[in-house]
DNA sequence: TGTTGTGAATCTCTTCACAGCT
DNA sequence: AGCTGTGAAGAGATTCACAACA
C-alpha cells in the first residue's frame, strides 16, 4: 500500500464522478467490472486503484457506492478544501469559470486575472477579476494554492512566476509552452494542439497505439 | 525502428512547435540538450524520440532545425492535411475556434455544430456553423476525419455516434465522460476536472510524483 | 459460481552507459 | 572534449493467474 501514482490519482478522480452519476441513477453498489466499463479500463485496474485508498468490497455484492465516494474523497480532497486562481479571462478562461461555477465548492475559483482593463474589476460567473499585477497580493491574501493558466504563450511564464511567488504549488497549464517551475510545484499540461495533432495522427493511421480503443489516456 | 508510441507522438508535436519558435529567433541548429531543456524532458529522451523519425544529427553541430521540422512533419502530418469538425459552440468551442483560426492550415476546423438555433447557420472565426442533425451529411461531404467534442456530458455520446457514423476516426474529447467507440477510432481525453483535481492533490502534498517537476506529463 | 484482493509476470517507457564520430 | 546513436538495464504501470471468500 504505497502512495498512489499520478495515473491512479487521475483515475480515482474519474471513478468518483462516475460513481456520483451512478448513485444519482439510484444504484447502491457496483462491481469492479461495471465501474471499469464506465471508465474504459479493466476491472483489475479498478481493483488495483482502489487498493491504494484502501477501499474494501465484498465478493458477493461488490462495492458500496457511498463508501467508495467517501473513501476517494478522503484521499483526494484536503481537509478544508483548496482555493483556485485563474489567469487569463479570454474565451477559454470564461469557459473554465462557467464550468466550475458552483460545481465543486471545495475547489472554488475565487479570483481571476487579466491584462486587459475591460476584463478586470468585474464579477464573472461569481468570480471577482483583477489586474495581473495584483496576483501576488490577492493570491497570498486569499490563501490560494492552485492556479489555472489560460493565457497566450508569451504571457505564460511571467504569470507562472507571479503565482509561485504568491505561494501557489500546483498549476493547470493550458498554454502551449513548458513552464519553468521549482521542484515543489506540480504542473499538469492540457495542450490542445498536442492533443489535436496526436488524434490526427492516429486517426490517419486507423489504428490505436497498442491498447484497446476508447480507454482513457 | 518501430512505430512511435503515443507518448513519443505527443512529444514530437511539442518539439516541432519549440523548434519553430527557436527558428523564428534566428537559430539554425540545436543540440538535444537544448531542445530537452525547452521541452522539459531529458536529452536522452529527445534523441530516443528522434530515432523514430528517423532524424540524424551531427556530434559536432547537433541537429539542423529545418531538417528536423521537415522530418517531424513528414511523420506527423498526412500527405494532404486533415479536416476537423467541432461539436459544441459554447465558450470552450469558441475558444478552440479562435485559437486554431488560420494557425494550422493542414488541420483546419471546417465545420462546427451546435444544438441551439442562435448558434447555427453563422460564421464564427471563419468557420461555418450547422445544427447537430447535419453532422452526418456535412462531415461526410467535407471529408472530415477528426472531431473536437466540446459539448455538455449529456450530449457527448450521441455527438460521438454521429461523428463516427459520418466517418470520423479520431476525437479530442473535452467532456467529462468516457466515450464508447469502436476499436478503429482513437480518443484523446482532455478532462479539465481530472486535471484540476490531480493538481490540487499534488499541490497539497507539496511533492511531485516520482519525477522532476516542470516536465510534461 | 462469480467476485475481491494480490503476488508474480509482463509489458511499456525512461534512463544509464558507452562506442563512435568530428 | 562534447555530442550523437543505441544496446542494456532499470523503473513503472498493467495484466495474469489464482487463493480466499460469500
Amino acid at each position: 500500500m504505497t502512495h498512489p501514482s499520478e495515473k491512479t490519482i487521475g483515475r480515482l478522480s474519474l471513478y468518483r464522478r462516475l460513481l456520483e452519476r451512478t448513485q444519482r441513477e439510484g444504484r447502491r453498489r457496483v462491481f469492479s467490472h461495471e465501474l471499469a466499463s464506465l471508465a474504459g479500463v479493466t476491472a483489475t485496474q479498478v481493483r488495483r486503484d482502489l487498493m491504494s485508498i484502501p477501499a474494501a468490497g465484498s465478493p458477493k455484492h461488490g462495492y458500496e457506492i457511498d463508501v467508495l465516494i467517501t473513501a476517494i474523497g478522503h484521499h483526494l480532497d484536503g481537509p478544508q478544501g483548496q482555493r483556485v486562481a485563474l489567469v487569463g479571462v479570454g474565451n477559454l478562461g470564461r469557459a473554465v469559470l462557467a464550468y466550475f461555477f458552483r460545481r465543486r465548492p471545495d475547489l472554488e475559483i475565487v479570483a481571476a486575472f487579466d491584462v486587459e482593463p475591460d476584463k478586470t474589476d468585474r464579477v464573472i460567473h461569481g468570480c471577482r477579476t483583477y489586474a495581473v499585477e495584483q496576483i501576488e497580493d490577492v493570491v497570498a491574501r486569499e490563501g490560494i494554492s492552485v492556479g489555472l493558466l489560460a493565457v497566450p504563450a508569451a504571457a505564460a511564464q511571467s504569470a507562472t512566476d507571479r503565482l509561485i511567488r504568491a505561494g501557489v504549488t500546483g498549476i493547470v497549464n493550458f498554454s502551449p509552452v513548458s513552464l519553468r517551475v521549482p521542484p515543489h510545484v506540480f504542473v499538469e499540461d492540457l495542450d490542445v494542439t498536442m492533443a489535436l495533432e496526436k488524434v490526427a495522427y492516429f486517426a490517419r493511421l486507423g489504428r490505436t497505439p497498442a491498447r484497446a480503443a476508447g480507454g482513457r489516456a
